[in-house]
DNA sequence: CATGAATGAGTGTTCATTCAT
DNA sequence: GATGAATGAACACTCATTCAT
């Protein structure tokens, strides 16, 4: 087989980052040996270290990966609008993703990531900024909405940023140890939350949607 | 035939426990060797084998131990007086719990679990019932609080029951990966969600305390 | 089984490297696998790493062996009588050593040392000891000799001493590749290389003994 | 169907030992990597295989080459004159050769062939009749000598051949290790070593000369 | 009961070799 | 012929666990 194309080897190293996921969503980083990988990519050992140095470099690639994405996701985040409404569309934009069971299988693999980073300084480095970022971004939002009058000037943004952006974490934790949690509900009272942080719970209160919860 | 008491047992499985915790905050579970575990007991592998069939059960117990703590803190909690006041008052408790040094580095350690959890069957169940056990009492309390007018009725328990949990979660992992985030502007953002959530927002604003906070 | 006195570790430690030398010997250092060792030493991998904490470092061990079972027979050299006398006594007992099988199958060990030196730092230092340390054994005696006027002016104790030297080193090449290469033969030889060096050609000649050689 | 001349076979396949000769000097043979040679040659695995049948062929040709080598020089050696003087003059010949860089390179991949050749049946073959042929000429010409009366009778020929032999192999050994290692004055204890051997110590003085030496 | 040397299955990784293009 | 991505059998090494003392 000779020289291959670069869309080629782009496609070979997805593969095995699809199969490398798949097994850590399954069976988390440590649990997923390189033989793992192996099988469900339908490769070879030495296919998979032409493309990855290491276990560790594909781990840092996952990483990576979710990174990038989430950082694409933030910067497509459209910001027009009063604030409220702004926080609401990027709240149900986000869940409207954990619909999608590749995104679930994936939230799995940002748990493993999640502790891995308490180890492993290349994570931390990308889960750092996978909270700092959409930090920056909300609290200048709000920031903008406490001039335009639309937030009480009463909240502090960067905290109130971290407070949106827990609320994602947590979810997303809850759902993996139990995908009957549901969305719509938590997406209800997570809309009373934002009215509750822009100090806009008089003007526009949550709609409660009645919907199996657990 | 127990040759040792049982207080002497007890005392050498708490050993055994806590310097399996310092290790596992120190590198995960998985980078954790039982050889570390002997170490930094001071004791031998034989004698670990004596009181823990495997890692796994180590583990198991650390799981196990960190949810009878969470459990008893909930038992703990007095549940006298209005919803948002309960509430508030719980968030403090819990974050002035965060201060402590020991504590935190038992964060680092409910984070590798949250990930366990998801491959292991017996740390999943203790982590759901770490999850569900405060989401009823808190749903029950606002539920109640709905029943007295002291929270709106607009406002699904449940659901409102994992906000305050999520809030709490992703403060943990936030604080696990960058130490130098703080509690007090986290606390006063997340007195506003609870009146957002209560619909207490008009009657008792947050009070946005100044300090340094990244 | 409980800890276990030194000269018990000092047993095993021997019974590896012996293992090793074995291998070693019949099938070079890289044709060697720890698996090999193993199974010579009768032992099980997890046992070899408790006393040598790689493959490089057993090689490294044999190699130190090596040298200082050479420095002591070195130093154990009697250096009385006049220079002649004593170098051909040196001869001889060295050549006796190369009688026993067991020395013999150090030998082919030796020479695989002899390569890896090239690549290999710490063996370097051994090897160069393994020769500069007789080599100014050696040219010592010759200037003693000189002074004594047992000796040749001519003579350059330092190149005679390397030319001694490289005559054991040549020889052992040989009948490692050879078996079949005769101590006698080699020896009268080199009594006679002795008496050109040191001069004493005309006073002692050597006295060629009969015996098969190839 | 060979679709290049026979020339360019032949040109591509000394590049490929060319190429793996200096990664043998460099690495030995067993840490140099098919793909090391590949590299160094410029050339792919592929086309390497379309010359050699394996990596141990590579190894074998090397050996094959220094052998044919060796063996033109001895073939070219002129034997005229007295003994001594022959001796002599294959003596500085050979040592001249050492002086080139190329041929030091050429050295070190000789002393990994000993090694090698202790496990390599082709490699062994070589290997002694690199020392059997120039020792079988070697013992001629002191026979020769001895009939002519040039050398004394009490040499035995072919012990004197070896000697002659291991003078070169041990200075090869002790040049690859040390570099600073001189010829001049080896050069010159070697024709004592030579009047010595030929009992013409009496009649031509080995003239050491002055130069640095270790 | 405690010890810790020993076990051995399993890990991540390498590299000589092949063969579709 | 030449290419180089792919193969997969080894390899050095680790570590949870055992058990003789």
């Amino acid at each position: 087989m000779p020289k291959v194309s670069a869309a080629h080897r782009q496609a070979r190293r997805q593969q095995i980052l699809d199969a490398a996921v798949a097994c850590v969503a399954r069976q988390g980083f440590h649990r997923t040996t390189m033989q793992d990988i192996v099988r469900e990519a339908g490769l070879s050992p030495g296919a998979i270290y032409g493309y990855f140095a290491s276990k560790e470099a594909i781990i840092d690639a996952i990483g990576a990966d979710r990174h990038a994405l989430e950082t694409a996701l933030i910067a497509a985040a459209r910001t027009a609008g009063d604030v409220p409404q702004v926080l609401r569309r990027l709240a149900r934009e986000f869940f409207a993703m954990l619909r999608d069971p590749v995104e679930r299988r994936r939230r799995r693999v940002a748990v493993q990531i999640w502790a891995e980073a308490l180890r492993n300084p290349r994570l931390l480095r990308q889960v750092r900024g996978g909270v700092d970022r959409p930090r920056a971004l909300l609290a200048d939002l709000i920031r903008a909405g406490q001039a335009r009058g639309d937030v009480s000037a009463a909240v502090a943004p960067d905290a109130a940023a971290r407070v949106m952006i827990a609320l994602f974490q947590g979810f997303i934790l809850q759902q993996a140890w139990d995908p009957r949690v549901a969305v719509p509900p938590y997406l209800s009272a997570l809309e009373a939350v934002i009215d509750g942080l822009t100090g806009a719970a008089g003007r526009q209160p949550a709609r409660p949607r009645k919907r199996a919860q657990r």
